[in-house]
RNA sequence: GCCCGGGUGGCGGAAUUGGUAGACGCAGCAGACUCAAAAUCUGCCGUUCGCAAGGAUGUGCUGGUUCGAUUCCAGUCCCGGGCACCA
């Protein structure tokens, strides 16, 4: 260097030229211009006819939220990682699909919106130019034209779609895929619903004569019970003095967030996905998916697949009631010494005694005011005796009756047999009230700690004893069957998803009601778009904001019958209808966002058939743990749904998935992709590279 | 409470199958170059004792297995994520 240069690079030259500095500013400025300008990012879909002579390659990025704080340091970790990769595989020969859109439904825009008056679309809008400036600042190679927004009435439609598709379809439990519900109308209108075996009861079952007969509400109901989207009733927090509901995170230690003010649970009609006829086909899909053994397991213990039996015990004084339990382990029910059921069972009104009640109304009182949660996470061991008795169906032991927070009703059959010398917070809780324990494992129990083996030989068992549990297990399932007492059983903790919120800033549902009917609109109508409103206080009796515009609620009102298959036989006549007034939950926009990608600009269906076999599974998604079993099971869901009506030709929508950690930093990305290529000193160099640009 | 991660220098983190703990980098210190600085280059860089050679100690904690443990086992503490209306 000589002594010119030094000066030139002394001299604080505001262009750099003539300097040896990196002006950054200047040089990364031009250069992103000039990319958008000769849209250097752009990907193509094979054109008609024309097959790609590239191979494609899919990477994927959680989209974000975009909030009002714009972008998070945890955002470019992930997508960092991922911009490097895709460059690495264009390079590489691959056709790259590596987009980026936004999760802009939600709550955080509306409270916002509640508490500013401005309207969750503008402040999205304002967001998510802050949050594309930032990204397009830090130099990722996103297509900008395949941009996704799942509050663009123009994405959401298709959601709406989707829900329909839903709504209309039925799982098929004899093929264990979705159908359309057409199919199921045609089944009862033949063969009416007859068992294959076993008797014939009245309420459950019918013949297509009786389903004829049946009125058009008796047959919505009945058809309500298979829908993919199904209509329910479920508890949700409810805050009266805010009047609406809240979410779990808006509550907190019983109380509202905002204000302090008291929480209870309140039940409402809610729209669900029937996520659990899919729970095997999920697990099983975990299988042929690359996903870290922490997050398929994460997933399988969400599913919670279990074995065991129901087993109905009589309860002493009434001739019709029955307790229903749920075990995994019915060789051990001469070793029952309690019964625990969920304190809001209805059952518990019914059988408790005259001088128990105020003792259970009180318990009744305060379990109303606590939170799943908070009842699973308490150490202090709580309950109350119903004074009622059970009679053990196999040993004709009575048994008392207990309520306890610790029992959920949304498991199992919301009762379950207590076996304190072989299961830890039963033995807990009978030390704790002084109920006898029953050792039915000799030497495997000593008193002090319950013990759930199953190896131990059984004592005090009647007929199971001298019996290795295990093979107890078949035995007493048999006993039980052949008894009428009890049937085998296979149980998931997962749960239907709840799919509706009381909220504004979501996906109208495309549904009617009329007579208490829910009648899906046509497609033709879609997109439902959300209204202008002036307030976004909650609407009567715990209804989301929507219900405040009648206008909007009767859009379809009095004249306009619903078009399509549902309507025709009401074609001509009043209709009548409200618009359902809850919207579709966060995660209804991220199950399938992966698709539109692909073809985000047809208007003619979500995604061409032909555009999704060629882009087919992202082969590489990237994000965070925390949507282990949110997001990315109800996407796995959505995706099975789509597959099995032939929408698209694969029923796992990631092939691989990489969860970027939790901390930010630059050699984390590094380690990634050097996990990725197996080539951690080339990647290295790369890095180096991009994180000039940073 | 339950499920999934994690805990290694001042910092980010290596050590993938049990075999030299702390690679690589950041920061720091010293030196070279310079009038001086920046940049660059070289050296040092866990803690501790020692002038040094060298020794002791050290991967959250307590034990165990082993010739040998960051790695395997048991227990325990702490931190992060999830627990069904945050996204």
């Amino acid at each position: 260097m000589n002594k010119e240069d030094k000066k030139a690079n002394d001299s604080n030259s505001p262009s750099g030229v003539g300097g040896m500095e990196y002006d950054f500013r200047r040089i990364e400025k031009d250069w992103q211009k000039k990319w958008k300008e000769t849209n250097a990012y752009k990907v193509f879909n094979p054109g008609p006819g024309e097959g790609l002579n590239k191979p494609k390659f899919y990477v994927l990025d959680m989209f974000p939220y975009p909030s009002g704080a714009g972008l998070h340091v945890g955002h470019p970790l992930g997508y960092i990682a991922s911009d490097i990769y895709s460059r690495y595989k264009r390079l590489k020969g691959f056709n790259v699909l590596h987009p980026m859109g936004f999760d802009s439904f939600g709550l955080p825009a509306e409270q916002y919106a509640l508490d500013t008056g401005q309207h969750p679309a503008e402040t999205t809008k304002k967001n998510i130019a802050t949050f594309k400036s930032q990204l397009d600042n830090i130099g990722f190679c996103y297509d900008w034209s395949r941009e996704v927004q799942t509050s663009d009435p123009n994405y959401y439609k298709w959601t709406q779609w989707i829900f329909l598709q839903l709504f209309n379809s039925y799982f098929c439990n004899t093929e264990k895929k979705a159908k359309p519900i057409t199919e199921l109308i045609k089944k009862y209108e033949t063969k009416g619903a007859v068992p294959k075996s076993g008797p014939f009861i009245p309420g459950k079952h019918f013949t297509a004569d009786q389903w004829k007969a049946f009125s058009e509400k008796e047959q919505a109901d009945i058809l309500m019970k298979r829908r993919l989207a199904f209509c329910g009733y479920g508890e949700v927090n409810w805050c009266e003095a805010l009047g609406t509901v809240l979410a779990n995170d808006e509550v907190v230690n019983g109380v509202s967030e905002r204000g302090g003010h008291p929480v209870v649970k309140k039940t409402l009609r809610q729209w669900y996905l029937r996520i659990t006829a899919y729970a095997d086909r999920l697990l099983d899909g975990l299988n042929s998916v690359d996903f870290s053994d922490a997050m398929k397991e994460m997933q399988s213990n969400w599913i919670g697949k279990s074995s065991g039996a129901e087993i109905d015990f009589a309860v002493k004084g009434f001739l019709e009631t029955k307790l229903r339990v749920y075990t995994t382990r019915p060789d051990t029910i001469f070793g029952v010494d309690f019964m625990v059921i969920a304190p809001e069972l209805d059952l518990v009104n019914e059988i408790k005694s005259a001088e128990q009640t105020p003792a259970v109304d009180e318990y009744l009182a305060y379990v109303k005011s606590r939170s799943e949660r908070e009842r699973m996470a308490e150490k202090r061991i709580s309950g109350v005796f119903t004074g009622a008795y059970a009679v053990n169906p196999l040993s004709g032991r009575e048994i008392p009756i207990w309520i306890s927070e610790y029992v959920l009703a949304g498991y199992g059959t919301g009762a379950i047999m207590a076996v304190p010398c072989g299961d830890e917070r039963d033995l807990k809780f009978a030390t704790h009230f002084n109920i006898p324990v029953t050792n039915i494992i000799g030497s495997h129990f000593n008193g002090e700690e319950a013990n759930p083996t199953k190896d131990a030989i059984l004592e005090n068992s009647g007929f199971l004893d001298g019996l290795v549990m295990k093979e107890a297990m078949e035995v007493a399932i048999k006993a039980l069957e052949d008894n009428g007492i009890g049937i085998r059983k296979v149980n998931y903790k997962m749960r239907d998803a709840a799919f509706s919120r009381q909220r504004y800033w979501g996906e109208p549902f495309p549904i009617t009601w009329k007579d208490g009917i829910a009648y899906p609109l046509d497609e033709s109508e879609l997109p439902l778009t959300l209204p202008e409103v002036k307030s976004y206080s909650p609407g009567p009796d715990g209804e989301g904001p929507l219900a405040n515009i009648p206008d909007w609620v009767n859009q379809f009102g009095s004249e306009i019958p619903p078009s399509g298959s549902q309507a025709k036989r009401r074609e001509g006549t009043k209709f009548g209808g409200a618009l359902e007034t809850n919207t579709m939950p966060g995660y209804a926009g991220s199950s399938w966002y992966f698709l539109r990608y692909m073809d985000p600009e047809n208007k003619e269906t979500f995604c061409d058939r032909k555009v999704s076999d060629y882009w087919n599974q992202v082969d590489l998604y990237i994000g965070g743990t925390e949507h282990a079993v949110g997001h990315l099971l109800y996407s796995r869901m959505w995706t099975k749904v789509l597959y099995d009506l032939n929408l698209i030709g694969f029923d796992e929508p990631f092939k691989r998935l990489v969860n970027q950690g939790m901390i930010t930093g630059c050699i984390s990305v590094y380690l990634y992709f050097g996990k990725l290529t197996g080539f951690k000193r080339k990647s290295k160099t790369v890095l180096y590279f991009e994180r000039r640009r940073v």
